[in-house]
DNA sequence: ATAGTTGCAAAAGTTTTGCATTGTA
DNA sequence: TACAATGCAAAACTTTTGCAACTAT
């Protein structure tokens, strides 16, 4: 291992603890490494098998049921947000700003589309002693013919 | 049973029968039933339990396995339309016109907003080769406090 | 030590499938 | 009779829970 990756794994590492010390979440050797894959590089949209199937392959020793409660964690801790877009599989996102999703439905793909670029309008008042949470927009899109 | 109430059930039975036909599908014993009850009276959004428990507490003779498969044929037959919403469990709902939903994360339950009342505006440009099949909004509403 | 956390095996749900049975022509 | 369609028990999923083992004071 080179000097620089040697660094590279060190500050992800360092990020990864921060990331979790802030959230009020221990640093556990199984949080750290889900953290490390979800929040190193771009934003990403895992399944919890997904993300258990690319951890084991990393050589990381952890149970599936571990994974449900990390993303269940972190999801409650805010460094996730859970996209409901397919009755067969849960879906995280480690984006948590406001946006909307594309969902492929051949592929079971999501991609973002940013907040800003979608407006929904009309929205009717809630049913009294409800108040409004969260609107989600799915564009379900199916491959041409 | 007076006059009235035999009256009132065959016809809704002759009306179920001739849904299933129009759709292609057997007017089974099971199948009338579980027509009956979703297409009889106004529109509901029911899960595979909720309404498996309705037709066994009616004294109907079916498995929730059936009641699942023949969701799934009305859905393909275009009498019923699935909403996801929920990861834990799938909703369907009998109206199959342009609409969309609240959802009461607390109570599980779904109420319709009208297709016309609410409007999406600036849907990007799916990705080349996906055309959009639909756009489903949820407005996510909670308890006040 | 010990109070609180954590991680996972086992359990609980939900949904799908394979095939014996039933219905139709 | 043959041929397809049906309904359900059993299987296969996904997700949650209970508790032994571990951690940090």
């Amino acid at each position: 291992m080179s000097k620089q990756m040697r660094e590279a794994a060190a500050a992800a590492n360092a990020q990864a603890i921060a990331r979790l010390r802030a959230a009020g979440l221990r640093p556990t050797r199984q949080r750290l490494e889900l953290a490390r894959h979800l929040f190193t590089g771009p934003d990403r949209h895992v399944t919890a098998e997904n993300l258990h199937g690319e951890v084991v392959g990393a050589g990381i020793k952890v149970s599936l049921a571990t994974v449900y409660n990390t993303l269940h964690q972190f999801t409650g801790a805010g460094l996730l947000r859970q996209v409901v877009v397919d009755a067969a599989r849960g879906y995280f996102d480690t984006n948590t700003g406001d946006h909307q999703h594309f969902f492929l439905e051949d592929e079971g793909t999501l991609i973002d589309i940013p907040g800003d670029a979608i407006a929904v309008s009309g929205v009717p008042q809630p049913p009294s002693g409800l108040r409004i949470d969260r609107v989600d927009v799915v564009v379900r899109v199916t491959r041409e013919n």
